[in-house]
DNA sequence: TTTATATATCAATATATCTTGATATATAAA
DNA sequence: TTTATATATCAAGATATATTGATATATAAA
């Protein structure tokens, strides 16, 4: 019940859609990353990962000072079918512009 | 986009799951009889079946002075897969009472 | 008609969520 | 070490949503 509403209330956002259907398109993405390609200051960026992350959609891989950020595999299939279901919507993906040095 | 929105929005709330929940499992119900059943005032149960009309769970027939609630039919693949992990979640879900005169 | 019943909507308040700017932490480079 | 970079978290204000009680509307019974 409580997982069930936080995916629900993750995916409640068109910020974290965009952040999403960024990440399943371009694969595993940094935060600077995203911070760069959305021109989004990096605590909103922050915040929208962990509630993307603890609702089951994402996990990262910390390697040094990165945070890599990209889609949970295995998914299960309700978390599959909203991702498939965000894939059609109308929205405003900019293109992966790396931020990190 | 809006309307995958509404969708969204409109199963998160736990009142609303359980509103859900509940026709899908006694199947038409009015207005008055999901008052009686889950012991809420009627501007309240009517605003959150308002909400799950719009976002394209629902349906109404209105016959007499009674407004008739039932699961959309068809439903679409999507909302269909949401009913199901509804259908999971361990929430209270009151008996049938008939509360209409 | 008048009255009662069923439902919808509105305004006010309470509660939750989002955004921002500031600060903390942790790693790596100098 | 000291400094810079990447990320996370927190506090404050802004915005959205839920609940309640009051009122509007519409149908049917008296």
């Amino acid at each position: 019940m409580e997982l069930f509403l936080d995916t629900i209330g993750a995916i409640n956002d068109v910020t974290r859609l965009r952040l999403l259907r960024f990440i399943d398109i371009n694969g595993e993405v940094c935060v600077c990353d995203i911070e760069n390609s959305f021109e989004m200051i990096q605590s909103r960026v922050s915040r929208h990962l962990k509630i993307l992350k603890e609702s089951g959609f994402l996990k990262v891989d910390r390697r040094g000072r990165w945070a890599y950020y990209s889609i949970r595999d295995p998914l299960d299939q309700f978390r599959q079918s909203i991702l498939k279901e965000i894939s059609y919507l109308d929205m405003d993906i900019p293109i992966l512009k790396k931020g990190c040095n």
